[in-house]
DNA sequence: CATGAATGAGGCTTCATTCAT
DNA sequence: TATGAATGAAGCCTCATTCAT
């Protein structure tokens, strides 16, 4: 029911103060429950508890949201724009795999910068309880970067890499197990995604052509 | 309490008819507690649905393991032996790639046969609640795979495959990417795993060399 | 609080137009909440439909009444008044069984006709929360019902309607039985009230005499 | 899903004692659920005051029906083998009218000793909820009485009568707003069913031919 | 050993009522 | 005066766990 967003991002200036509140209030709820989710799981996650870390009364979450399932789908949804952001205009002087390296690279640092990639496990697991957002899941999130995959490989004219246009998963799996590795190996030092996606990167497609350093220290 | 199994698979053989019924019904429960945990998740798992499907009452299973855990607990374990068997004596006429490449064959047919890889999913995703299981499930599962992994880097002296000794997961990823994939995409055709892996060792160790046909139509 | 009416039905004319768009409104509110009791009795109305049929918002109706119950108590006030309109003043000329049937009539179809009825039926069924009610309605509305009943059968002379003096109800029964076959029998052909009436009062009090064909079709 | 009865009234003799102890825990539950739908109505009824009634805990009644909806079926459906009982074999030499009557008398008597007539009044008008329930309660009670007094109606040979074949309510509805006025009219005194229905069935029927003196005080 | 009825804490959700704007 | 977001008590129901038989 409220489900569909009051309010987009962009609300006209003149948005009275009751709706700017309103959506900051739906913000912080967004927020409190991402970070229940991540830490518990959905089944374990409590809404008292979402409620406590958003600082509101149990109820108010349900003006907002028509039931906890519907919470965890808002959450998805709000991470969802934010994974796939536009292209941002690739610069033309670079190199072909240089500018497919840098995309990538960017998706996986903002996936980990956010926590979604936390969410994503979540969705993956519990799966079994939510078909419809998995399938949101993998058609906005796994889709477009399976695409961007494919893309590559076919454009590239390597041969070798021609399974990749069958199988983009093959490229993109290892960022997924070291996100659970992490999640997991809590005792252990957490894998570093960028350096394991650069190095997986490296044995399939070859090293790098001269490219910028990354920024990443 | 009673999660030191009362009797190991190697009995004595004059174990009572005793003995032997109460293992029997203890087995008979961890098989139905596992395909219950592998059906909805340790979180979504019902002791009532346990019982029934193990034809017990529901307070036996109290008889058998201490908590919902324990007996979680116990389907992991039984599990685990089964995962790494023993070599089974490499033939020593076979080149040392298509060793590999069997070993990891055998491995990952093994574990989609008995289910066992749905159970892996369950305790990394649920791993928030279980550290220790997922200590022990990496120890005693990934750590040998990622063994044989890196024993096959060295050993080959290919320098390509020098990050394979610092990064075994590498190979290994795709097989849960694609375990977890099938598990969410019950409309779409499920991946061929075997073939995956075939593919991925391919695209990362270059093409097999003469080897026996896989058996697998 | 607020329960004393704000401005009767007969303010004096220079009531300001404030007053009117109260008055207005309370009524709105009124009709509203009747609707609502009518469709789904009073557990379970819902004073956010209330509000919502009236027009305005949820919290404008705790300026008007000071609760669910007080809200209740004034449309059954509000429909009292009309229930048991005057007499009009019967015709002189007509034969006092007549008069007595066109009352009856009229108060049945006027009773229908405004929904009233079913109102009568939340009243009797709800009682156990509102005995203040109760008591309001048996007197103000069946009392008097009663009492034309009692009159009649008092002033007709006839020894066999003796029994009407002790109990009004019998003759009024009825009614209210066909009230409430009509509301659980949505499934089968409602019962028609006035020949209902007609039926029962020609079987207690014998045919009528030569009166006025009923103006019902 | 355990709603229908577990053990018949008639079990046989050897019924485990734990069979018994869960019949008579059933039966302890609908008892304390009939007492609180008598007193508060469906909605306001308590689950927690029907477990403390009937000195169980709240899950308990959760083993023995499913929802609340289910325990006032349940109340409704014990209540319904009672109201109409095996006709107890006529006496032959009684006169047709004398058996009808004692029959009515009956089932009126037993109504009320059984507090079921409170019942109805409950189903009558929270039907709006219960459509289910409502027809079952019609047809299982009600229409059985109807076919009662059209039986008589028919076979008295009265022309007066004929009316009540096509209105069986009539003669019945007295009855039912009585005990509408008695769950009302608590200050009062309450109305005497037996001698009203004794009053009504003279007014439409005549006077009772030479009978047994009713046993009523 | 086995049973399964019983428990009761605790989860999600509803909704009459309040109050800052 | 009017609004509607916010509250929080309270309801129904679930299910791991216990215990009398």
């Amino acid at each position: 029911m409220q489900d569909a967003a009051p309010a987009p991002a962009d609300a006209p200036p003149e948005a009275g103060l009751r709706d700017r509140k309103k959506e900051a209030k739906r913000a912080a709820i967004i927020a409190a429950a991402q970070a229940e989710f991540i830490a518990h799981g959905f089944a374990e996650a409590r809404l008292a508890r979402v409620a406590a870390r958003a600082g509101v009364a149990k109820g108010t979450l349900y003006l907002y949201f028509d039931s906890k399932e519907a919470l965890f789908d808002a959450v998805l949804r709000g991470a969802l724009p934010l994974i796939f952001a536009p292209p941002e205009a690739a610069d033309p002087g670079i190199p072909p795999q240089t500018a497919f390296r840098l995309r990538l690279r960017a998706a996986i640092a903002d996936m980990q910068a956010s926590g979604r990639d936390k969410l994503a496990l979540i969705v993956l697991s519990e799966s079994a309880q939510f078909p419809g957002l998995a399938r949101i899941y993998l058609e906005t999130i796994l889709e477009p970067l399976f695409g961007l995959v494919r893309d590559y490989a076919r454009s590239s004219g390597v041969a070798r890499l021609e399974p990749l246009t069958r199988y983009p998963q093959l490229l993109l799996a290892p960022m997924l197990a070291a996100t659970m590795w992490n999640r997991l190996m809590t005792e252990r030092p957490p894998l570093d995604l960028p350096e394991l996606l650069e190095t997986h990167l490296t044995l399939v497609l070859g090293p790098p052509e001269g490219e910028p350093a990354p920024l990443t220290g």
